[in-house]
DNA sequence: CTTGATCGTA
């Protein structure tokens, strides 16, 4: 707990200074060996067995440099008999002194010292709060920032350029979007609502709570943006799913002449990770270098993410091996990537490495991937082992993630009375994920019953989401039942619901090209469905039949071969094929789940294409590859 | 003499 708090603590003296502090604090503990400064401390004591009392501070002065080495240092046992001597010695109502105190207190986590010291005050500065409510925004309960920032008004204390940061730092933890616009409002209009401390928490706040208009309002309204406000504001676009946009401000960022720091290029490498944009992310990487992060950690971490997501799990498994310390954001980044690739004995071959090594404790995020490793492999029985080691050995209390897992892979595997009880017996409301997994295995053994109950409670979850209906609909289309599928598909449109239309898209030199279904849209239009047509000649000699199930709506069978033939991702590979040199890899990425057909027809393709194709799913990645898939088959 | 912001994993 102690180095975590340490790490974080901001206020880093200078090196001269610290050397100062040191030599302070070592002649306060009577063992000091460089000569202390003339002015304030007499010659060195001779030792003797209480030598931290040994040169006793009598001054103001005195007293407060030494209690700032301690708050430097983290000196808790010392800064306490500090403690008590300015009881006895009169000074404890000083503010200057309390505060150096409180901070003390709440870096080593004794908050309610903290407290008990601030209580105690006769008469408390804007200073005194601020470091209160610092230790409760960084620490928690988070709640009391805000209810100490709501008491300052009752004390007749007015918060500051300080305090706003802080409180809102908390708010963002809370996701308390009424105190942060409460904070807004109160400084828009006041010289606080320039600092771009304040505007750079106001960003990050509505980040934070999901608000990205708010934050870019906030963002566009700052004079002076400084690369911390740039950096909050990409951050945001690309916490809240909108990566593309988080690219774009980046190279917004260069244009307007702010230097990019680390941050810049985490978040952005981030947001290419997520828009599985390998070329920009392959850009920044050289950018990393060139402005000297590319030996960091830290870059190299999001990189092993930016890399894996991409489909480069090899190139990620290489940085990961380069890091000089593996934390634990590294491990998960790589144990998730073999996970989400289904390399899922890479992945538990990894788990397992960071057993042994022990440096790091596995977290909840770790069993995540471990879990959704098991899943994507098909592997019931160490899914339920692994589970049972992360309640039992780790005592991590499982979440509605890792309760997915499980129901998948059970689902997956035809287990439904299992899955079932395992959601009967769940601590928390299960949420859609967990219904939708549950809906996933019954379409794949066309469980009809159990389909319908879970559809119903997904209905019930998100009624307004068409994804849901479309999948009841499927099943009933699979066991043949096309009155009822009609019906389902009737209710849909009844209640103004539509599907969200599938794309794909794919980057090439650094253009991405984006396919609807049956899309006819792009210049090249012409030439992919000349290919895609001599494919599926060449595809019919290799005996292939379409799977027209995957088309649920009621007509006749040469439109549904049309509708399929269209999918975006064909579209989006043969446009790949006909503009790459023949091996080159191909990465395409689609915004829903890939289709039956289109599986069966991509392993195909690179087979005869000789291609390897890597598809990223909403849920996982498919490795085409000499007609085979990574995921043979089971998704 | 004290106090503040961004960043990588699900």
């Amino acid at each position: 707990m102690l180095p975590s708090i340490l790490s974080k603590s901001r206020n880093v003296p200078s090196h001269r200074r610290r050397r100062r502090l040191r030599r302070l604090l070592s002649s306060f503990l009577g063992r000091a060996v460089a000569a202390p400064p003339a002015t304030t401390i007499t010659a060195s004591p001779p030792p003797c067995s209480n030598s931290h009392l040994a040169s006793s501070p009598r001054s103001y002065n005195q007293y407060a440099s030494i209690l700032q080495s301690c708050v430097a240092a983290g000196s808790l046992r010392t800064g306490r008999q500090l403690h008590g001597r300015l009881l006895v010695s009169g000074l404890g109502s000083d503010t200057v002194l309390a505060t150096k105190l409180v901070d003390l207190y709440a870096a080593r986590g004794h908050v309610e010292h903290a407290r008990h010291l601030f209580d105690g005050m006769p008469k408390r500065n804007v200073f005194l709060w601020n470091v209160l409510i610092r230790a409760y925004a960084r620490e928690g309960p988070r709640e009391a920032a805000v209810q100490l920032y709501r008491g300052m008004a009752e004390h007749g204390v007015e918060p500051d350029n300080f305090t706003y940061p802080l409180v809102l730092k908390a708010c963002a933890a809370l996701l308390d979007l009424k105190t942060g616009r409460e904070v807004h409002e109160r400084v828009s209009g006041t010289r606080w609502g320039e600092d771009v401390f304040v505007c750079a928490g106001l960003v990050d706040m509505y980040a934070k709570c999901g608000c990205v208009d708010d934050a870019r309002a906030v963002f566009y309204g700052i004079a002076m943006r400084d690369a911390v406000v740039w950096n909050s504001m990409i951050a945001a676009y690309g916490q809240n799913g909108r990566p593309m946009e988080a690219l774009l401000l980046c190279r917004d960022m260069a244009r307007n002449g702010v230097r990019p720091t680390i941050a810049t290029l985490m978040s952005t490498i981030s947001a290419a990770a997520d828009a599985a944009a390998l070329p920009r992310g392959r850009e920044l990487h050289g950018f990393g270098w060139r402005w000297g992060f590319g030996q960091q950690d830290k870059l190299k971490t999001s990189l092993v993410d930016m890399y894996a997501k991409s489909g480069w799990v090899q190139v990620a498994r290489v940085l990961f091996d380069q890091l000089t310390k593996r934390e634990l954001v590294s491990w998960n980044a790589m144990i998730c990537g073999y996970g989400m690739h289904g390399h899922a004995d890479e992945a538990l071959k990894l788990f397992n490495k960071m057993r042994v090594e022990a440096l790091v404790t596995p977290d909840n995020i770790t069993f995540v991937g471990v879990l959704s490793a098991c899943n994507h492999g098909g592997m019931v029985k160490e899914a339920k082992y692994f589970f049972s080691l992360m309640v039992d050995v780790y005592s991590i209390k499982p979440t509605v993630q890792h309760f997915t897992c499980l129901v998948d892979v059970l689902g997956h595997a035809g287990r439904f009375e299992e899955a079932y009880d395992l959601i009967k017996g769940m601590s928390m409301e299960p949420d859609s994920g967990i219904w939708g997994a549950l809906l996933n295995g019954c379409k794949i053994h066309k469980n009809v019953e159990l389909g319908e109950l879970a559809l119903q409670k997904l209905i019930e979850l998100e009624p307004e989401d068409a994804g849901n209906y479309v999948l009841l609909s499927n099943i009933y289309a699979q066991s043949g039942k096309w009155e009822k599928a009609a019906m389902v598909r009737k209710l849909m449109t009844n209640r103004g619901l539509k599907k969200i239309i599938a794309c794909s898209w794919i980057e090439l030199k650094g253009k991405t090209h984006g396919f609807l279904v049956g899309d006819a849209s792009h210049p090249r239009s012409d030439e992919i469905y000349v290919e895609l047509e001599r494919l599926e000649g060449l595809m019919s000699d290799a005996g292939y039949v379409p799977d027209t199930m995957p088309v649920f709506h009621d007509v006749g069978d040469d439109e549904k071969r049309n509708m399929v033939r269209g999918h975006s991702e064909r579209l989006a590979i043969a446009f790949g094929l006909i503009s790459t040199p023949p091996g080159t890899k191909l990465l395409v990425t689609k915004n829903l789940r890939v289709c039956e057909d289109c599986h069966a027809v991509i392993k195909l393709i690179s087979q005869i294409a000789q291609r390897e194709i890597i598809i990223r799913d909403v849920n996982r990645y498919h490795h085409f590859a000499n007609g085979e898939c990574s995921c043979k088959d089971y998704w």
